[in-house]
RNA sequence: GCGAGAGUGGCGGAACUGGCAGACGCGCCGGACUUAGGAUCCGGUGGCCGGAAGGCCGUGGGGGUUCGACUCCCCCCUUUCGCACCA
């Protein structure tokens, strides 16, 4: 054996894995599961170190359960569809599914260079029409249920592309292309109703206690719940969180996509100007619009209507910063209590009303400098004055309620899901149009719906779809007339919402999945990927997952138990990408250092959740750490024959402490993989136990560790060997999860045949992991003083003795009393003198 | 503006429940081996004072609780992320 060359022993592992199909599982009721998932990947061509990470995170995860005797499910695959394809297909006249098949090839090469211990039978991509047949299954029952519905919304559009542009191809408001203004057009969309299950999943979210704090805050915020009231001023509807400050409505704003707008219009001296100037609102920039970059602007529509407590009568604006999409459209201007109603009186020389007083300092309308949004006591408001706020709101949304002019209601800020794309790299949706019948779902026995090969992409007119006669012309399923095929496709986010279950059972062609299967394997118990999934990815699954249940296919309500979201690799302080360069390639950094090395790297270098930087010379450290394990290794296993037993083996002081090393290590290392996944201080608990080994063989004259092949003496001393084989074998194992491939070597090499797996996790021996003795310090007033050695079953009352007598501690008690002594076991003696 | 997180040596980071701050690695310095060393092994490495023993200071800043604070509380600064006219 020779020095380590992971090159040569990378390959014969990664072929041994691939040939006996060594990470395929079946169900086996008589263990425990463990579904382990990383994000699938989307095929944009190259692996890079960052998407190496999260793959790690979960392949440090699969491999460490496995060993600890768990019936791990560690699958992948690829998030196929989607927009990049389709340019990529416009710019080099490829066609998607070329582009898409040869980076998946590519980039699944890359990752078996890493050794990750995938299922790779279970491979999927979602592209193809196994698989996105299902998404046109539930497609259909979700349109049965009234979950899938049309609606005509906006979406931007290109006047100059002659296309529609998702939020994402809208860069500063121009289309990414030619930079052309990007307007917004009415379209038929197709949207998903996750608003249904708004309030479950903001409820579910509290109970997600191994999902990261951040994200659920991310989650809440994304779903908005806000409770409040409708209020009809005559025919205006609007929404309102604090109904007490009615009577300070001293206007009704409504959002210039309201449809009383135009009616208002129609009736109003100058039709034109009207429309002119609501038009110019809803032009404004709609992100400016919506972050309040836009100064606030309206015009008075000359109508008034009735303040339905106070009867008094109030005009109607249209203000641009009314949303048409939230609430009803219209809001109640209470400039008193609201910054921006107060902003906006201000402006157009509104009045304003006080009608909430704080304690102390009472308000007056014009010497206020800013709203009192804050809670006070109701004034000038009839009956109700003196009531505090939150009863006020409580007892007027109930008369409001019984006088038949409101109602206490919930908004939501989360909006149904818009998944119609006018584009052709994604699932064709399941609709037939006909004149006749409306629209009709296809049948489940004429799924998929199979995207035609199209040979042309210019990224202009319609979709894709519209344009191919023998796709659209198509006889209605139920009464067989001349009908239309729906010709958009779906968002991608469809997709993956639901390929976790598909992973049970990625080959069924009767369901998307047995329900069985997905039983005995859901939910996903670790779940790693970017952060920036932490709303739309990961609250449309949460969606999914309700959807498949309340179809009967699956009983759990939550997808995710646990959720880890990874931190980045920078590179030059930036994020990696093609653009700036500064990609750092995975294949590189194996052919000159290992899959191994580079593993171990990335693990070590911080904590899986945090941010880092890349560094070559970090790796360059994990290379030459796997080489002191390599040599220490090969040396000791012909040095140290003994084989594990320990009956009648008599350990000196030295050879305890060098055990007590190993199993120390083997706690540490095992909790820091899992319950703790700070992957990082494992690698370190592996390191400082190498160290310790190399010190423990320099002081046995167990030499030489050099790189040379020089032949090891043999260890005589039993005890020694012992010692020396249990902790090698120990740190083999436990590097396995990190070090596959050169852990299988090692193995092989100390004589096992049965591979790591086999082996099991080792087991740490707590009797031999406790201390014998142990050194603690001693405080005196706070500072350390002194340390004393103790037994490490010591009592209180021998520690405070060994404390006050040790020299070091004695001149700084001279001359004092001691008022106080704390003992804190096992860890100090702090002692208060005066 | 609102919300959440972070701030520790030259650098990445560790410290799990309030109990020896700086584990482990990178870098740097020294020694051994050596024709050689960019290999390997051993040692050192927060700052200041000191020959040493040892002492003082030290986890963004300021205050507090405590025998004891990186850790808990209050105020402030910096920074990252998310949300952002949602009525």
């Amino acid at each position: 054996m020779s020095s380590y060359r992971p090159q040569d022993i990378e390959q014969k592992w990664q072929k041994h894995w691939a040939d006996t199909r060594a990470f395929e599982v079946t169900e086996d009721p008589s263990k425990p599961k463990f579904y382990c998932l990383e994000m699938f990947a989307y095929p944009s061509g190259h692996a890079h170190v960052g998407h190496v990470r999260n793959y790690m995170i979960g392949d440090i995860m699969a491999r460490c359960m496995r060993m600890r005797g768990f019936n791990v499910l560690h699958p992948f695959g690829w998030d196929a569809f989607g927009l990049p394809a389709e340019n990529a297909a416009i710019k080099n006249n490829l066609h998607p599914e070329k582009w898409t098949l040869d980076n998946i090839a590519h980039m699944k090469g890359q990752l078996q260079r890493l050794g990750i211990s995938y299922a790779w039978e279970r491979e999927l991509a979602t592209c193809m029409p196994d698989y996105y047949r299902w998404n046109q299954w539930l497609f259909t029952r979700m349109f049965d249920k009234g979950l899938a519905y049309r609606r005509r919304s906006n979406v931007n559009w290109c006047e100059s592309c002659q296309t529609v542009l998702a939020n994402e191809q809208v860069v500063d408001g121009g289309c990414w292309r030619c930079s052309t203004v990007v307007t917004l057009r009415e379209l038929d969309q197709w949207c998903l109703r996750i608003t249904a299950y708004a309030d479950e999943l903001l409820a579910a979210a509290e109970g997600l206690d191994q999902w990261p704090e951040k994200v659920l805050t991310m989650q809440k915020n994304w779903i908005g719940r806000s409770e409040g009231a409708r209020v009809r001023f005559e025919n205006i509807e609007v929404f309102t969180t604090r109904i007490d400050t009615i009577y300070g409505a001293m206007f009704v704003m409504l959002a210039p996509e309201h449809p009383l707008v135009e009616q208002f219009a129609e009736e109003s001296d100058d039709r034109a100007a009207f429309l002119a100037k609501a038009a110019r609102f809803r032009a404004q920039d709609k992100s400016g619009r919506m972050t309040g970059d836009v100064e606030k602007e309206g015009f008075d529509t000359g109508r008034k209507v009735m303040n339905p407590f106070t009867g008094e009568t109030v005009p109607v604006w249209v203000a641009n910063f009314v949303l048409g999409e939230y609430g009803t459209g219209a809001v109640m201007g209470v400039p008193g209590h609201d910054q921006r109603d107060f902003e906006f009186a201000r402006k157009y020389d509104l009045p304003i009303r006080v009608v909430v007083q704080p304690d102390g300092h009472p308000l007056t309308a014009e010497t206020m400098t800013e709203a009192h949004a804050a809670d006070g006591v109701l004034v000038e408001s009839g009956e109700w004055n003196g009531l505090p706020w939150p009863e006020a709101n409580q007892k007027m949304t109930a008369e409001a309620a019984s006088r038949g002019v409101g109602e206490g209601t919930v908004q939501y800020r989360l909006k149904d899901w818009g998944i119609s794309r006018q584009r052709y790299w994604g699932t064709p949706i399941p609709i037939i149009h006909c004149p006749s019948c409306g629209m009709v779902p296809v049948p489940d026995a004429d799924l998929p719906v199979v995207l035609p090969t199209v040979t042309e992409f210019t990224g202009r007119g319609d979709s894709p779809l519209a344009q191919i006669p023998e796709f659209v012309n198509v006889a209605c399923p139920k009464c067989s007339g001349a009908a239309r095929r729906e010709t958009d496709t779906m968002d991608t986010f469809v997709d993956s919402s639901w390929y976790f279950y598909r992973f049970c059972d990625p080959h069924n062609d009767q369901l998307p999945f047995d329900p069985a299967k997905v039983a005995y394997w859901g939910p996903v118990d670790f779940y790693s990927g970017g952060v920036e999934h932490a709303i739309l990815h990961l609250i449309y699954s949460r969606f999914f997952s309700r959807v498949f249940r309340d179809v009967g296919l699956v009983t759990i309500d939550e997808p995710f138990t646990r959720l880890l979201t990874q931190g980045m690799v920078l590179s030059h302080g930036a994020v990696m990408s093609k653009s700036k360069g500064n990609v750092v390639d995975p294949d590189d950094m194996i052919q000159s250092f290992g899959a191994d090395a580079l593993r171990l790297y990335v693990m070590f270098v911080a904590p899986p959740e945090k941010e880092v930087e890349w560094s070559d010379s970090g790796l360059e450290g994990a290379f030459r750490f796997l080489n002191r394990v390599w040599r220490v290794v090969i040396h000791l296993a012909k040095a140290a024959r003994q084989e594990p037993a320990v009956a009648g083996l008599a350990f000196d002081d030295g050879e305890r402490a060098m055990r007590r090393k190993t199993h120390v290590t083997i706690r540490r290392v095992t909790g820091d993989i899992n319950p703790r996944v700070h992957l990082n201080t494992a690698v370190a608990a592996l390191m400082e136990l190498v160290n310790e080994l190399y010190l423990f063989c320099e002081q046995r004259g167990v030499r030489p560790l050099g790189v040379d092949d020089e032949p090891a003496a043999v260890v005589e001393r039993p005890e020694t060997a012992f010692v020396l084989r249990e902790a090698i074998e120990a740190l083999v194992l436990m590097l396995s999860p990190f070090t596959p491939h050169m852990s299988e070597e090692l193995w092989e090499y100390l004589g096992h045949t049965d591979g790591v797996v086999a082996a099991g996790w080792p087991a740490c021996d707590d009797d031999v992991a406790r201390e014998e003795s142990i050194e603690i310090p001693v405080q005196v007033n706070g500072k350390v003083r002194g340390r004393i050695t103790v037994a490490a079953d010591a009592n209180e009352t021998d520690i405070e003795a060994a404390a006050i007598e040790a020299p070091s501690v004695l001149p700084y008690l001279d001359g004092k009393t001691i008022v106080k002594v704390i003992v804190a076991k096992g860890r100090l003696v702090s002692l208060v003198v005066k």
